[in-house]
DNA sequence: TATTGTTATACTCTATAACTATA
DNA sequence: TATAGTTATAGAGTATAACAATA
């Protein structure tokens, strides 16, 4: 069970991760990869080789298939991403990236990652420390796989 | 400056925050307090004593001022905000929350703040060890006074 | 008949431009 | 003249409803 302190460093971590340089981290990666935030969420869950249907996309995100559709054209018009046919199943149509969309993918998450100036207050030893901690809370997640393909 | 294992350990803390059960918490938080997810953003950033010049707002969100507008009508429309003259500029007018805005402010903080069950996977003594940790790191981000006020 | 995806449409969110009041 | 906030309006972003193709 989560301990007092448990919260408290989970309270610290949401802090650190919605106020300050990081707040709109997520607006500056999608500018700088010339895309909306709607279409950097869907690159970032997409990959280059499985081939994601729109259907599952839909249900990931929460969101209505008309704007799986929306999107999926907006990463096509910038040749990030297209349509590919199903093997067995002609009414589905599975998503890919393209090269130019593994490269946005890369550059985008690369930004995104980057850890806040003031973790530079830890010595050497105490951001191992935070690491094999987080290593084995990120473990436990069982929801993490499709986020660490492409780490 | 951050080594290779802060690195690491930021990109599995960011992945921890938006997949799995994190991934809408913001929405779910909005929901339950009966505002949308712009209005929870403003709500959290206000306070009952100081009173935040609408000016202020749009600089800390880096908004158009004629959303800040927006904002504030629908907080106070639900009684959680009103808007203060100021004492000398008769121009601006400040933005304080209400007993309601408090208490929802509260309610939204608590379910936001509330750590991934993976956490549990943590001992007593490593949570604690997370705990001292992040407090190191967010005493040297100097950002973090105002989301530290109403904690 | 049920499901995948698209089109047409409407509603919400956010910005731009023109305006009023005050400094 | 410059600044704080509002109003009117337009543009993104996202959903709902009706539809075509396939299962």
């Amino acid at each position: 069970m989560a301990t007092r302190a448990g919260r408290e460093a989970w309270q610290l971590i949401s802090e650190m991760m919605f106020n300050g340089e990081l707040q709109d981290r997520f607006h500056e990666a999608s500018a700088a990869a010339g895309v909306t935030p709607g279409l950097l969420k869907s690159l970032i869950h997409l990959d280059q080789n499985e081939g994601l249907p729109m259907r599952e996309m839909a249900d990931h995100f929460g969101c209505d298939a008309s704007y799986v559709t929306t999107i999926v054209d907006g990463l096509e018009e910038r040749g990030l991403a297209l349509r590919r046919p199903h093997p067995t199943d002609r009414r589905v149509k599975s998503v890919v990236l393209t090269d130019a969309g593994v490269q946005a993918r890369e550059q985008a998450l690369e930004r995104l990652y980057q850890p806040p100036a003031a973790l530079d207050a830890l010595t050497g030893d105490e951001q191992r420390m935070l690491r094999d901690l987080m290593r084995k809370v990120a473990a436990a997640d069982p929801t993490l796989e499709s986020a660490r393909r492409g780490a």
